[in-house]
DNA sequence: CTTCCTATTGACAACGCTGAAGTACGTGCT
DNA sequence: AGCACGTACTTCAGCGTTGTCAATAGGAAG
C-alpha cells in the first residue's frame, strides 16, 4: 500500500530507476521506445515522484514561495490567487508565505518557511529593498510590485501611467481640485511613479498640485487607514471637487468617509482607486479605478523566475506594465 | 559557502549528528550540558533543518497543505491567512492550493500538491464530501467549514445559531416580509444548518417562510451572484422589507442590486450578511452580519490536526464553533 | 571480421536526516 | 561482588532521487 518508487517503476518497465527518472525528467538519450515503455509503466503504477527524494538529491523542490504582506487586502488576496495558479500551470507548487511588519519575522522569511523553495516571488509592502541588503539572496527571487532597485528581477506597475490616465480623466471631466488620499512616506510628502503621474496630468493642464489637498493614512493600503485620513480631510474643512485613493482599499475606506459626511459621489466628489480589485466593481456607486494588466504582471514574474531557475540572465532583468483605466459611476460627471 | 548540515553542528558541539537531532526534536534523554552545548552549536555555524532530508527520513516535512476553492473572495482569503498565522505559530509552513471546480485537478489536488505535506485543511466550497468517497485519505485532513460528514475532523461554523441570531433580530426591530438571496443546492430549496436556524426564529414569532421570497445566485458565494439573483427577484416586483444574503459576498452584490434600483438601505430594506468579512465594515452603510468567531475556528482546525499528526484519536472529531449578530447601520430601525 | 564510435542504459555514491538497535556508564539492589 | 536497569549517547542503514561515470550494444568504418 506504500507509494509506488522509481525502483517499483523501473522493475515493470524492466529499466533501472536511473532510466526511468531520465524519462521523467526528459533528459536526452531515451530510445522511444523505452520511453513509451517507462510511461506505460508509471501509469500502471501510478507512480507520482517523491518531491522530498527529489529536493534531496538536487533535483530542486518544485516549489515557489510567494511572499506577500496579508490577504485580507483584496490586491494581495487576488494578486496570490494568480500567482499561485500561473505557477501552477507551471507544475510549481506554491508555499505561501505571509510576511508581516516585523523585521525579525522578516528575516525568518527569507530564511526559514522559503527555505526549500527553489525560488521566490516577493510583493513588497513597504519599499522594503533594504530587506534584501546586504543579504544576497542563495536563490532566484522577483519582486513583484513596488520601486525596483536594480538588485533584483522586478516587474514594475505601471503606476506612472495609471495615475497620469485617472488624473487626466477626472481633469477632462472638469474636476479641478484633486485630493489625493496617500501613502505616508519617508520624505512625508507623496512620492514615486505615481505621484510623478500625477504631476505630470496636472501639468498638461497647467496646474499646480496643492498641499493641503493631500493626506496619508497611517497605514499605507488598507481600507481603515483611507476612512482615518479622509475623515482627517473632511475635518479640516478642505474643499475638493474629487478624491484620488492610492489603491481601491485606501478609495472604499475614504468613501465610507465621504458618506458619513454626506458628500455625494460622483455629484459632489468623484472618487477613484487603483488596482481594479474584485470589490471596486461593487461598491456604491462602483468605482472608477485603474487596472494594472495584471495578467502580463503575473505572466512576466512567472516567467522571470522560470528563466532564473534555468539559469538564465544574470543581470536584473526589469519589466515594465502598462495599466489602463476603468471608468465607473464614481467619477461621473458632475452635475 | 554550503548550507551547514547536522553533521557541522556535531563537529562543533563534539556529539553525534543523531545527538544534534535529538535535541532539535526534544527527544529525551539529552543531559542539559549536553543539549545547551548542542544549542550553542546550532546557533554558531546558523544551522537550519533541511526539510527534503527530514521528510525524506521520515519525520515529517512540516509542511501543511490548506485546499481553498479561491483567493479573491474576501472569506477564503482570510480565512486563509488566519490558518497559514496559525500554523507558522506552531512551526508549520504551508502549502497553499487553490481547488478550482473542476474535478481532475480535483483529483490532482489531494495527490500531487497535497503530496508533500504532512496534513490537510480544506474549506469546501460545494458540499464537496463526495470528494473523498472512496479515496481514504493517506495524511490527516481536517475539514473547516461545510457540512460534517463524519468521515473526517470537522469545524463547524456556528451557521444554525448565527443565522437564527440574524432573523430574529430583524424580526425584533419590525421586519416581517424577509427576503432570502441564498444559494443553488440539489433540491432547489434553502437547505442545511443556515436555512434551519432561520426557520427557528420565523418559528418563534409564528411566521411561515415565504418561498417567493427566495432566489439563488448561480455561483453560491460570489458578489455578482448576488446582484444577479437579487436583481432577479426586484424584476420580479417582490415586496420585502429586509433582504438577507447567506453570506458577506453575496450580500454586498444584493447591496448594489438595490441601491440600482433605488431601493433605500435601511429605509426601504433591511439588509445583512454572514461571515464578519473585512468589507462588511466599509460599505455603505455598513453591513450587519454574523460572526463566526474565526479565531476559535482556527484554533479547533489546527489543534485537531496537530493532534492527528501526533497520532491521536481515530475517530473523526468535531468541533461546533458558535456565531454571533454584528449589527451594522443596514440593518437600522426603518421609518 | 575486427575496431571504434555513439547512442543508450546501468551501477554507485551521495543528498541530510531519522528510526532502530546498539554501547557505555553509573545506580541501586541482593 | 554481581546483576538488572535507566540514562546518555553512538552507530548504522536506509528514505527516494539524481549526477557521475562506467558499461553495453549496435552499427559504421576499415
Amino acid at each position: 500500500m506504500k507509494r509506488p518508487t522509481l525502483e517499483d517503476v523501473a522493475a515493470v518497465a524492466r529499466v533501472s530507476p536511473k532510466t526511468v527518472s531520465n524519462v521523467l525528467r526528459d533528459r536526452p538519450y531515451a530510445s522511444e521506445a523505452t520511453r513509451e515503455r517507462v510511461l506505460q509503466a508509471v501509469a500502471a503504477v501510478g507512480y507520482r515522484v517523491n518531491r522530498a527524494g527529489r529536493a534531496l538529491a538536487g533535483g530542486g523542490s518544485g516549489r515557489i514561495a510567494v511572499v506577500v504582506p496579508n490577504l485580507h487586502q483584496p490586491y494581495y488576496a487576488e494578486t496570490a490567487e494568480r500567482l499561485i495558479l500561473a505557477l501552477a500551470a507551471e507544475g510549481l507548487t506554491t508555499t505561501l508565505r505571509i510576511a508581516s511588519d516585523r523585521d525579525a519575522e522578516r528575516e525568518a522569511a527569507l530564511g526559514d518557511t522559503t527555505a526549500d523553495a527553489d525560488g521566490v516571488i516577493i510583493c513588497p509592502h513597504h519599499l522594503d529593498a533594504e530587506l534584501l541588503e546586504g543579504k544576497t539572496p542563495d536563490r532566484p527571487v522577483v519582486q513583484f510590485g513596488g520601486l525596483p532597485t536594480g538588485l533584483l528581477d522586478t516587474v514594475v506597475m505601471g503606476q506612472r501611467e495609471g495615475f497620469k490616465a485617472v488624473t487626466r480623466h477626472l481633469l477632462d471631466t472638469g474636476r479641478r481640485r484633486l485630493a489625493l488620499v496617500w501613502n505616508a512616506t519617508p520624505s512625508g510628502r507623496p512620492d514615486g511613479d505615481r505621484f510623478d503621474g500625477f504631476l505630470e496630468a496636472l501639468d498638461e493642464f497647467g496646474l499646480e498640485p496643492d498641499p493641503t489637498l493631500m493626506v496619508a493614512g497611517s497605514d499605507w493600503d488598507r481600507r481603515a487607514s483611507g476612512y482615518e485620513a479622509m475623515t482627517g480631510l473632511l475635518a479640516a474643512g478642505a474643499e475638493f471637487d474629487a478624491v484620488m485613493g492610492v489603491n481601491d482599499a485606501v478609495a472604499v475606506g475614504a468613501l465610507r468617509a465621504l458618506r458619513a459626511h454626506g458628500v455625494r459621489i460622483p455629484e459632489d466628489a468623484a472618487l477613484t482607486g487603483f488596482d481594479d480589485t474584485d470589490e471596486a466593481e461593487f461598491t456604491v456607486p462602483p468605482l472608477t479605478t485603474v487596472s494594472p494588466e495584471h495578467e502580463a504582471m503575473v505572466d512576466a514574474a512567472v516567467r522571470m523566475l522560470i528563466d532564473r531557475l534555468g539559469g538564465g540572465a544574470d543581470t536584473p532583468q526589469e519589466y515594465r506594465a502598462r495599466a489602463h483605466l476603468i471608468p465607473r459611476a464614481s467619477s461621473g460627471v458632475a452635475r
